[in-house]
DNA sequence: GTGAAGGGCCAC
DNA sequence: AAACGTGGCCCTTCAC
């Protein structure tokens, strides 16, 4: 059988064209205006043709121990050097890494791996080890196109871990800045910066036969080969639009996504199921009542019985609703009905079925799926730069989604004879924007250390803290968590039950209380729609493309630009966080296992929990502080055998 | 059958 | 004044 791996590889590096949020973009900007991709090459020559084929690659395949050694001292040399792997699968705990390539630019070795491999796999055989030393050597740059895929089969087989790695995938993503019509697949890369146009014939071929053609090791030396030029532009690139810094950020967060995935997060398969079966339970319980209770809405009811409704249908359910004289809203979202779930118990039943029939399918059997046999653990694909903000994304499964209920955390565990060591952010972005706005009443209510919720609600109300009632509390609170998404007052009304007028008197209020962080936001809104761009504390950059012609989406690029380096700042203490703890575990029993936005879960021997828990907390503290200087950060930690609370 | 699009809802 | 930011997954609907 055939795989078609490097077609499979670039499929994952290209931004996800199905992407529902880059889809909508791609028709138009979520801003309303249509966008146009980027025309002509930037620091290309133009030649594009002529490129391809002058392209001439001098490349040596190496198959014995005595070449080993020669090629490695060879390249050892060499401050920077592309790097590619060939593997038989996607998933390092499926298939086998095939070929190792290592460019120079001049010269290309195609190391492959076949004739190495022993019982124990890569990892015994010393004849690898120069190979393992040049990977693992400061002295050299290593150029890859993204680096996590190949970096995790070289940690997995090798053992090695790649130092100083220069990813020309999320360098990309970088300079692009939110363009998301961009694509960053090698090939796209490629044609982009140098105008070279790949050819892919290769693609297709079989990685596993005994001997590779010279097509197939050209193609492979051709792939690493071409890296040096990409990365000459990309630096070029980087350096213009002030994204070094943050580049630097995210090539040092790829070893530690690239282990945490390999890592993988243990999850207890028999709890999963008895949960799984208690929600089915009560999902066939849900559906039975709600079809008694809408059948009342469909015509040929009384005929036949019931009749039955897909219950998951959203207009045969409407319809249903709305023959039962239920004054339906303009959609049915959880939100819009709950008002009526008290006075209509056929909306109630709804909105029940609703939560477990989510429960039963996103959480389901599918999920089992993604446990990988030979561990016992999912290990799911982080894409470092998902969204334009710099915050992760998560996949197959999506380990960011899983519910607070303890009957789904508790199903995260710590393997035998270890422990969890679970560590969060307090409110980071609230910090963050506190920093950024210089206010020094917001501030003030960071550094007293009391409920911060309560505190705002006492400056806001102008009360003492003892006198702060519950809603007054609730409405700062929910002011609190709005303001970084730039809520409206009906919004905000609509939210807390407040009238129209008394939410405006309420937000009046609010920022009357702290004129700078009014000050900050105003500012912050201002410069986004006159520069279009927005930037985080390290420098990631969006760019911003809307009709200023179309007032709705001025002001939805206006709360998405002054979002963005809140939440984008977030993402890079996490990111910075990453790279402080990979370097302080290195050498322990405690391995990355999960990350969640603001939330770092750890897992070691259950004896060094101590020490793994200062060390989480002071990797995060650290990364922190490097952006945020004049408010204190605070990080809660637990331990405990698995995710969930108790 | 396959896939795009939209609604809905889980997380931060 | 005028819609609260970022993701992924599951379902239905509808077009091909």
């Amino acid at each position: 059988m055939h795989h078609f791996i490097e077609f499979a590889q670039n499929a994952m590096f290209a931004p996800p064209l199905r992407h529902p949020v880059h889809r909508a973009v791609a028709q138009t900007s979520r801003f309303g205006k249509k966008m146009r991709g980027q025309a002509g090459h930037p620091g290309g020559s133009g030649d594009t043709i002529e490129n391809i084929v002058a392209m001439e690659i001098n490349f040596e395949l190496v198959r014995d121990a005595v070449g080993v050694k020669n090629a490695c001292e060879e390249l050892a040399r060499e401050p920077v050097l592309g790097l590619d792997t060939e593997t038989t699968e996607l998933d390092p705990y499926k298939g086998e890494m095939r070929l190792v390539q290592l460019s120079s630019g001049r010269k290309t070795f195609v190391f492959d791996m076949l004739p190495f491999r022993t019982n124990g796999g890569l990892r015994e055989n010393s004849e690898l080890s120069p190979l393992r030393g040049l990977l693992e050597s400061e002295i050299s740059t290593k150029v890859l196109h993204n680096a996590k895929f190949d970096a995790k089969w070289i940690r997995h087989e090798l053992g090695a871990e790649i130092a100083n790695a220069f990813d020309t995938y999320l360098a990309s993503q970088l300079i692009a800045a939110g363009e998301s019509e961009r694509r960053h697949s090698l090939a796209d890369v490629a044609q982009f910066f140098t105008g070279t146009v790949l050819d892919k014939t290769e693609q297709l071929s079989d990685w596993r036969a005994a001997e590779l053609s010279a097509s197939q090791v050209e193609y492979a030396a051709r792939d690493a080969a071409i890296l040096l030029p990409i990365r000459e532009q990309l630096v070029d690139r980087l350096k213009n639009d002030d994204l070094s810094k943050v580049a630097a950020l995210e090539f040092e967060c790829v070893m530690p996504i690239a282990e945490m995935e390999l890592n993988g997060f243990g999850v207890d398969c028999d709890a999963w199921r008895a949960q799984l079966d208690t929600v089915r339970g009560a999902q066939a319980k849900a559906a039975d009542e709600l079809q008694d209770l809408l059948s009342a809405g469909v015509a040929q009811a009384s005929l036949f019985g019931r009749a039955e409704i897909n219950l998951d249908s959203q207009q045969q359910v409407t319809d249903a609703l709305k023959n039962l004289g239920v004054p339906m809203p303009e959609t049915t979202r959880a939100w819009q009905l709950q008002p009526l779930a008290e006075k209509y118990p056929v909306v109630a039943k709804l909105l029940e079925y609703r939560g477990v029939q989510k429960s039963a399918t996103s959480f389901g059997e599918n999920f089992l799926e993604f446990v990988e046999p030979k561990t016992g653990r999912v290990h799911a694909d982080f894409r470092q730069i998902g969204a334009p903000t710099g915050r992760f994304s998560c996949s197959n499964p999506n380990l960011q989604q899983i519910p607070h209920d303890d009957a789904y955390r508790k199903c995260f565990r710590a393997g035998q004879g270890r422990t969890l060591v679970i560590a969060d952010y307090s409110q980071i972005e609230l910090r963050i924007l506190a920093e950024f706005s210089a206010d020094e009443k917001f501030i003030e209510a960071f550094r007293s250390g009391a409920d911060f919720h309560l505190t705002t609600a006492a400056q806001v109300f102008n009360v003492k803290p003892e006198e702060v009632t519950p809603d007054q509390r609730s409405f700062a609170k929910r002011l609190n968590f709005g303001i970084v998404y730039g809520v409206g007052a009906s919004r905000f009304g609509l939210m807390t039950g407040l009238s129209q007028t008394d939410a405006e008197n309420t937000m009046r209020r609010y920022f009357s209380t702290y004129r700078k962080l009014d000050a900050y936001l105003r500012d912050s809104g201002g410069r986004v729609t006159s520069e279009r761009k927005a930037r985080t504390a390290s420098g990631r950059l969006l760019r911003l493309n809307f009709d200023e012609n179309d007032r709705q989406a001025v002001g939805a690029a206006r709360r998405y630009g002054v979002n963005m380096p809140i939440q984008g700042t977030s993402a890079d203490i996490l990111k910075r966080a990453l790279r402080l703890l990979h370097d302080a575990i290195r050498g322990t029993s405690t391995r990355l296992v999960n990350i969640v936005h603001d939330e770092i879960i750890v897992e070691c021997d259950a004896g060094e929990v101590e020490n793994a828990r200062i060390t989480l907390e002071k990797a995060m503290t650290d990364a922190a502080v490097e952006f945020i200087k004049n408010v204190p950060v605070k990080v809660d930690s637990r331990v405990s055998e698995a995710w969930s609370k108790g």
